[in-house]
DNA sequence: ATAATTGTTGACTAATTTACTCGGGAACAT
DNA sequence: ATGTTCCCGAGTAAATTAGTCAACAATTAT
């Protein structure tokens, strides 16, 4: 299980670029992001380049250019975004393949099953725009794995 | 959110003493269990002290010496288990201060501390016993908090 | 054309954390 | 006494995290 400052810095990096889009419509840049969320630029450029290749967000260089979202607000799941750029959020000790006690499933697997689904269930039913208007996730599934297990 | 393999171990090797103390009712030695769960011995003693520590385990040294639940086995939840041995399984980026932005809530900062609420639920909610007999979850709840948010 | 602006990419690094090991000591039973 | 078992603190190699940096590519405005 990892959750790190990367993939903090990167929901609230998506929630700045959706909040941005209801003022005005055009490319939000990294800099300025950067400096409302107080996230080095540097790094976030690492985070949305992550988001960009996972089809999360697109992309304009040059003057006036930036990034934006690739859908609607309320399309963008925080599961998504989470597992755009974290390394494993799998909580089995064998990545779901069941060999977790010398090639055999240990006492606890199927329990971590469980508590993967659990988060899974978590962050793929909330969308950005449920955390900014404070809902407490909405009922569309998108039946997309955040987890892998095996 | 922090879930290593110390945190893993230490469901599993609890796990294991429930199921010894349904065998026979004496302590259970270290390397036993280490053997059976496949977890290094040494490191399993560093694991056990913390357990021991947080009152989960009672221990006995010298010969028939060992661990044993120091409860019974649908009275141990697994969350108390995880936070005895885990750092920090606090989602937020401030430990639930609140200054996440410069002093300041992110607008992350619900999210999290939701997120936690719901993992933390989860794995207060379940007992080694309800982990064994494959259960989902009893009802009973503690009311003890195991992820902090300040 | 050219300069300014913004993203793209890959390499690099210091600090921290993880996942252990090791050694000596203390309590206990025989 | 001796062997067994836990107790405790120190130490460490490898991995991971949380970044930085520099050169390059695309786009726009003048």
């Amino acid at each position: 299980m990892n959750l790190t400052t990367k993939g903090k810095y990167a929901v609230t990096a998506a929630l700045d670029l959706a909040m941005q889009q209801t003022i005005a419509d055009g490319f939000t840049k990294i800099s300025d992001v950067a400096k409302r969320q107080d996230i080095p630029a540097a790094y976030l450029e690492q985070i949305f380049s992550r988001l960009r290749k996972a089809g999360i967000l697109r992309a304009a260089r040059g003057p006036n250019g930036g990034f934006k979202l690739s859908k609607q607000r309320d399309e963008v799941m925080i599961g998504e975004i989470i597992s755009a750029v974290e390394r494993n959020m799998d909580a089995t000790q064998c990545s779901g393949e069941g060999i977790c006690n010398s090639g055999t499933k240990c006492i606890a697997h199927n329990f971590w099953i469980d508590f993967n689904d659990n988060v899974n269930e978590f962050l793929m039913n909330r969308s950005l725009d449920d955390v900014i208007t404070n809902r407490r996730g909405s009922v569309e599934q998108t039946g997309q794995a955040l987890i892998a297990t095996g």
